[in-house]
DNA sequence: TTGTACGCGTTATCAA
DNA sequence: TTGATAACGCGTACAA
């Protein structure tokens, strides 16, 4: 058994240990059903070999790997790199591993890494999508696989679990700070139209305004959510802000705040003297900025662990589990960008 | 063969389309060995069945997986997410699939996604560090794997091969630029000593101070590499400069870099008016910041690319691979916080 | 408690 | 070109 080349395999432990094959094996799986001393012996023949079992020939006898898989729509933003965290300590403690795939938001990849993990019988599989026609187009066109829950996206819980948090109220709490602290002529930017979780924010602003009587003077629809969008609608604004037809700017992300609050100072208007703006989700791009921006916190971390937990419940759950929408809370981080005109950034 | 319940396999595509079950295999992995009539047979059973093959199956059989597994140290520094993103081009190119493991800069998690891919029989196996002493730790005990790069660490060209970054020649490039602009009161400021890319860019500081006849104040050596760490030199570094014994400062990384300049400008000390900063490794922090931080930027996606396309080479070469050092070099970035005294930020 | 034999889904070899 | 069959390395009933 075993050419000196290959690996050494559980025979060759078995005849080191100088017991049969099938006693190696539950020494790994079933330590309680074999006595101190033959598992003894067989630790030492392991140590000696420096046997490691061979993962596939495992998962393909057992029918599933202890690994998770999380496919992530973005590795620059920080944001998901908190779920992959927070996934990863939850496969941890349930003695799993974690598997990360970089999707670059491409559906043809988000579709690629799902038939691989699938290929790979993996236990659970995470996927992060934040555009609806792509769930659609996944929804649809994949052969069944390993419990999948979807991160980030609501969707129906008849098809799958899901953890999402709730954009509505993240837009809620950043408009009603704006209006908290006296601002009444707002602007919303957003982005792609296609982004759900955009949407749903979107309509927390609406909701604020009108419940407020402040006024929505427009909403702006960059190409992009990225920091060169954000100056090209802060250029845009200088005058609207210098008139005071605007002074108060609720973005979709916080890299678009950053671009907004940049072109706003570069043009000698003062943030948050004249106008305040206000981000969405906490990156370094909002801290990290010459006048620090006020943010909504997504809680990533939490988003990971969850569905970590969810996805390794319904592995164990087999046929009897019933999909689950877990729905987080994001939180408020007041910074510069909308403190009292008083706190100008020295 | 195969309740309904489970997958289909490769047997029952064969009993659909009325072959044998080689002659599925061979349409899979050797189409040229099939006829055009039955290969178009076996691709629409495989179609109705929506048939994935096992990937565990396959590569048990096969004996090693067509996966290129990727270690990094941290998914929040942007560095190693471009080091993926070429790693990943590469591994696509070569039809192989990427998967990332994130050890957080911590051995233990190191050598167990090592043994993670090693037990999976990936293709191969990217690993980044940049502690001298993991390196150490793992060389020794680690069992006969895959292929393996090391990446971000040059180590012995005997041992496996390596993609690295000269970062004696980066340092040297971020303090001749201080020289250059006139700068001759210069401190360096590093971080563990442990961290071997670190210890080599200051010795390319103390290379061009003590060839340009400049001063080496000193060097500074905070606990850390983050943004407070740099707060906390800064803060300490405002005398100095006020005094005049310190015109320059040549940072380990951009978060040390960012934390220095926020100090100094809190304190109404100008940069680069009265002292230069520079920082490593053109993060976004570099860029982001008040004042845009000059930087050395390292070929993150080049390393990554370069180390894949290594690990498949040595893949394929087998017993007869003689191991190779990659070393590539940074470029210097020139921002604000270098630029001439009349340059300032606005 | 330990050993035997079979199956997991695929690849590859060899005949036909 | 196609079909039968032996590995691949391990988990697990089942028998001893």
């Amino acid at each position: 058994m075993g050419n000196p080349r290959s690996r050494p395999s559980i025979g060759d432990v078995a005849a080191l240990a100088g017991v049969s094959l099938g006693t190696v094996s539950n020494v790994l799986n079933h330590p309680d059903r074999v006595s101190a001393a033959t598992a003894e012996k067989v630790a030492r023949a392991m140590a000696m070999l420096e046997y490691l079992p061979d993962g596939n020939a495992r998962t393909l006898a057992a029918g599933s790997s202890r690994t998770v898989g999380i496919i992530l729509p973005d590795l620059a933003n920080s944001l998901f790199v908190d779920v992959a965290r927070g996934a990863e300590a939850a496969a941890e403690e349930a003695d799993h591993t974690l598997m990360i795939a970089n999707s670059d938001t491409r559906l043809e990849r988000e579709s690629r890494y799902l038939r691989t993990f699938t290929q790979a019988r993996v236990a659970g599989i995470l996927l992060t999508l934040n555009d609806e026609e792509h769930y659609a187009a996944i929804a649809g066109g994949t052969p069944r696989s390993a419990p999948t829950v979807m991160l980030n996206l609501a969707v129906p819980v008849a098809r799958s679990c899901s953890v999402s948090v709730d954009n509505a109220l993240g837009g809620r709490l950043a408009t009603q700070h704006l209006v908290d602290t006296g601002r009444r002529r707002l602007v919303f930017v957003g982005g792609p139209t296609t982004l759900d979780p955009i949407r749903h924010r979107e309509r927390g602003f609406t909701d604020v305004v009108s419940a407020s009587g402040a006024t929505h003077v427009r909403t702006i629809t960059p190409d992009g959510v990225n920091r060169s969008d954000g100056w090209a609608v802060g250029t845009g604004l200088v005058e609207d802000v210098r008139a005071g037809r605007v002074d108060g700017v609720v973005a979709a992300t916080d890299l678009l705040a950053a671009g907004i609050v940049h072109a706003l100072t570069a043009a000698d208007v003062e943030v948050p003297g004249q106008v305040s703006v206000v981000g969405y989700d906490n990156n370094q791009a909002a801290w990290d900025s010459p006048i620090p921006i006020s943010t909504v916190a997504q809680p990533g971390e939490a988003m990971g662990r969850a569905g970590a937990e969810l996805v390794l419940a319904e592995a164990r759950a087999g046929a009897d589990h019933v999909h689950r929408a877990v729905v987080l809370e994001p939180t408020l981080v007041v910074r510069a960008s909308t403190a009292g005109p008083t706190a100008l950034m020295r």
